[in-house]
DNA sequence: TAGCTGACGCAAA
DNA sequence: ATTTGCGCCAGCT
């Protein structure tokens, strides 16, 4: 699916946004799948920059398994990635079944 | 133009 | 298994 040739925000952002409800991508594949494979960490830097509403930026999360970081609020990203039917500890933990 | 920062990732201890 | 440190890329000052 990489096949991306938009610049960084173009592509992450196409990206992102047709990710799924009820699913969720790791920074690094958002990246894989732009075709910077290695851009993880810019990933992260673009969306605290952009912060759409258009955009399920908490579909994103990290690939330890912790949801990351949310612009708007941390604890309202998990409380949404839980009404998409995920598990998640209380230390923030997501439990893929 | 050059350097610093950050919603990360991974290897090593 | 957990904690620490280093590396990564694009964007911003």
């Amino acid at each position: 699916m990489t096949l991306y040739k938009l610049p960084f925000p173009s592509a992450v952002n196409t990206i992102v946004r047709n990710i799924p409800r009820g699913t969720v991508m790791t920074y690094k594949e958002v990246a894989v799948e732009a075709g910077f494979s290695g851009a993880y960490r810019a990933v992260g830097t673009l969306m605290s920059k952009n912060r759409n509403k258009n955009i399920p930026c908490h579909r994103v999360v990290r690939s330890d398994g912790y949801t990351g970081g949310y612009a708007w609020n941390p604890e309202n990203k998990i409380k949404i990635l839980r009404e998409e039917g995920f598990t998640i500890n209380d230390d923030g933990k997501i439990i893929f079944d």
